[in-house]
DNA sequence: ACAATAGTTAGAATTATTCCAATTTAGACT
DNA sequence: AGTCTAAATTGGAATAATTCTAACTATTGT
């Protein structure tokens, strides 16, 4: 079986680091991240998956997705409660969410401004993440 | 029936201006938003509705709940994706949410820096709505 | 080659929330 | 005060994302 694509040695790596067994199905789910990078559902990604890796089960998609969380390659984006997005894990960034075609995109974080927001913290309150999310209407034309 | 309590009017008012009834489901609910404003879920609310209203249902306050979103006297908060807790709407702010004990936490927002974070989108996009979340853990004495 | 461990699989289970059809009620208008 | 009608409530069924479980498979170290 080939690997996927270019990706898979940092994949690998990622994985050794964390005493983790690199798998097809680990490959070709981060692949399919890395690939497209519009914010997939599970359901999403277990369609992508599939066509290369015709076997695969939803749950092992739900596994690997959640491993790659733990290694610290993927971000998972919550928007009210509609179903659990991914993104393959940059820098720092904000989402916002188009109301009109449901599509979610990356805004880019000011280190300042994230240090700033961080500061508003009251004393004894230390904060492991922010999730900063965006609602509203983008113009049609992009 | 008496109505639950003060904050009647207010609701009562909002109701009818967007042409919606009052009822005592709807005063209930809010009231216990009020009352106790601990970020409850549907079923906590249910709960503390029931002592006072035994034949409510959750679809009712479910129902209710929205209203009152809909009349933007209560806001919704979504983490990760636990079941939604309602808040009653005051002024803009961001919500840290205590991984140690699974509170959440009001945190006041400096409209300064409101803008600042809403200065952060591209030309183009514009926001109805932000959601910053904290997650950490509170040093245990309070 | 073998044992031990980790990963995958299919399907069942869970759970927050929504839907639905039937009943009740609030408020408007006599 | 009584009637009418749209709006609201109700209980239970339905939905859907995710997690769990138990059996099977693959990989690693000895």
């Amino acid at each position: 079986m080939s690997t996927p694509t270019i990706h898979s040695d940092a994949l690998a790596q990622k994985l050794a680091d964390s005493g983790l067994r690199n798998t097809p199905q680990r490959e070709f789910v981060y692949d399919a991240l890395l690939t497209k990078r519009d914010h997939p559902t599970a359901d999403e990604v277990y369609a992508r998956v599939k066509t290369q890796l015709p076997g695969i089960s939803l749950a092992t998609v739900y596994n690997c997705l959640e491993t790659l969380v733990q290694c610290n390659l993927v971000r998972v984006v919550n928007f009210e409660r509609a179903p659990t997005r991914y993104c393959p894990h940059l820098h720092p960034h904000a989402h916002f969410h188009d109301e009109s075609t449901g599509a979610t995109h990356d805004i880019e974080l000011p280190d300042q401004l994230l240090a700033a927001i961080k500061a508003v913290l009251p004393s004894g309150y230390s904060a492991d993440a922010v999730e900063i999310t965006f609602r509203g209407k983008l113009p049609a034309p992009r």
